[in-house]
DNA sequence: TTGTAAGCGTTATCAG
DNA sequence: CTGATAACGCTTACAA
């Protein structure tokens, strides 16, 4: 079942041991010898068994990812670039999403950990440390993407969230509006915390009062959710802001619908600023101002640098890396100055303005 | 280095043979052995060696999964169902991209082999039926995703193109439309002759004329250029349709935006109807028409096909599956009658008119 | 430069 | 019900 090395060796009148030598271009074995082996592996067409490989004592050449959701554009593309990045180095990935639900996560490392990958890209971090420190002892080398934890130093690569929704809300702020709300999520993820820290600062150096009416928890797995959120609360014609920034372009597109729904303009009535920049947010109407983070940085970056740690040399000691990257933001025309108040909310708020299609 | 099941065997003073099956829950061992057994694995942190499994035998249990482009979120949405089906079997994914590349698809298949995997899950193929024969002769099982060869017969499962490209054309056509446009690549891939055929024949039972200057070519992998390509053609007056089927909901947008930028709108001057109800359709405005047709459940079916063909017992023999799924038109706001002449092109076609934002 | 032989961790066979 | 023992396919000391 198969053809063996052993049958190439036969085939090609060496041992197995030369054999192996030739199809992994190293030791020394004579030109004509590994001429011969490689043509019987032609010939055979022969495929090494990484199994056995991996089993004596080499690496199995496949690298761990685990992300929350690899269906959500942002992470879909940090995911593709991980995967490019590691074929181009002759690695292959298998894919685990937790879902945000610790179980899923335990159960992904497990299955890893039978599988002897040689490494792990880690996007998802459900259960704090502990898989982590597990990985550490056992040592599997792991990467960070996308996240970063207080309480054990890892490598990572991030963006600096807290930088880009700093600089979404002082590009707000400089247009003139003191009512900025922000939407972001119900968990508490790394990249909502500093989000939410990144707009805090803005307002504050801004003499912005923290207004806790304006920062609004929406459960945002589904967007019809955000939608029907966002609708309610600019129902209530006191809670209305002059500007909103959104924790992602994802959440945005339906946080505009819903304010188009309720009769009001973008930007002319509220600015609206995403986060993420993903492919579809220059098409919106009106194209939206948001931040990009070149998700296939990170996702490219932090491959590097796991493969990089797995190859290193035995003796040689690792220094933690921490890669950070500068989000950068896209002013596009759905921010806009804050108009005069006599030229705001042409009409008046009204629930039944439209609603969302099925 | 790592515990292995004779650390176990030891520990729990029987043979590793009755590890082997205590742990495997198989084989008849005394409640008091596996107990020993089981309490010692868990006692050790013991982590089943899937390579030695795999090599004395044993499945690996892992699949490969070949997609042209998992961060395109039609594919994330089916890779995303397929990895999930695949987990909730015990099942793990190994993911590779080709970007339609022929040299790129032959190393994912030689990879796969290399690992031995138990079967694969392939949504891109371009290299004729050569790869699939090559896993029919060593007895790997695959199924087809979104796929269908003429040339060869596989398993297979896709939603039926053709019947959702002609729902929307006959949507169309009964809202009054007569120049109707279709946008499409420049690749020759299944679907895309697919839905081409269905555009044809709903005109055709319609009594209108295939036009082929109203069946646009555009290399879609860019949204830019096919936004660029659509302002181009909509400057020439006399090219203007008074609908459009675009090829999916992707380009659709870049189309929207095209047809507003040059002053057109939809739907009153242009319907449009798009095809995969992405997240962001309904989202749209005006909120796309657009044919469904549940990319998860394809990744599901799929995956639980090749699952049941995997584990289907040596003798039985294999009755080889075509599973045709429904597509569904979702009728939405960005399609609607054709208006009387008189109402249609407010504004004169200015090539000038906005410009899409970097 | 080449070959022999001993693992790697598991499962399967077969005899107790 | 249990346990030796022989594979599985490959790499790698070590020996020649």
């Amino acid at each position: 079942m198969g053809v063996t090395i052993r049958d190439i060796a036969r085939q090609a009148g060496v041992s197995v041991t030369t054999a192996s030598r030739a199809l992994n271009k190293k030791g020394d074995v004579s030109d004509d010898a590994r001429e011969r082996v490689l043509s019987a592996a032609r010939d055979l067409n022969y495929a090494v068994n990484l199994h056995a490989r991996a089993l004596a004592g080499a690496s199995s050449r496949t690298l761990g990812l685990i992300f929350v959701d690899t269906s959500v554009p942002f992470f879909a593309e940090m995911a593709r670039a991980v995967v490019d990045t590691a074929t181009a180095h002759n690695y292959s990935i298998i894919v685990c999403n937790t879902d945000e639900d610790p179980r899923r996560e335990t159960q992904a490392h497990q299955m890893l950990r039978e599988k002897r990958v040689d490494g792990v890209l880690i996007g998802s971090v459900q259960s704090g440390s502990a898989p982590l420190r597990q990985l550490t002892n056992e040592g599997t080398p792991f990467v960070l993407l996308n996240r970063y934890l207080d309480d054990f130093d890892a490598d990572c690569v991030y963006s600096d969230n807290r930088l880009g929704a700093y600089e979404a809300t002082v590009h707000l702020c400089r247009l003139g509006h003191r009512r900025i709300a922000h939407l972001t999520g119900v968990d508490e993820r790394y990249s909502r915390r500093e989000r939410l820290l990144g707009y805090r600062q803005a307002l504050e150096e801004h003499g912005i009062a923290i207004d806790q009416r304006l920062i609004w928890h929406c459960d945002d797995f589904a967007l019809d959710t955000v939608y029907g959120f966002i609708r309610r609360v600019l129902a209530n014609r006191a809670d209305v802001p002059t500007a909103l920034f959104v924790y992602n372009d994802r959440c945005a597109i339906a946080a505009i619908k819903a304010i188009g729904d309720m009769g009001l303009r973008v930007p002319q009535d509220i600015s609206v600023v995403g986060y993420d920049d993903l492919e579809f947010a220059r098409y919106e109407a009106p194209p939206l101002t948001t931040v990009t983070h070149a998700a296939s940085e990170i996702g490219r970056i932090g491959t590097e640098i796991l493969i990089r740690k797995i190859q290193l040399p035995a003796h040689e000691n690792w220094a933690v890396q921490h890669v950070v990257l500068k989000p950068e933001l896209r002013i596009r025309e759905s921010s806009a100055a804050l108009a005069p108040l006599s030229r705001r909310y042409p009409t008046a708020v009204s629930p039944a303005y439209s609603t969302l299609p099925k």
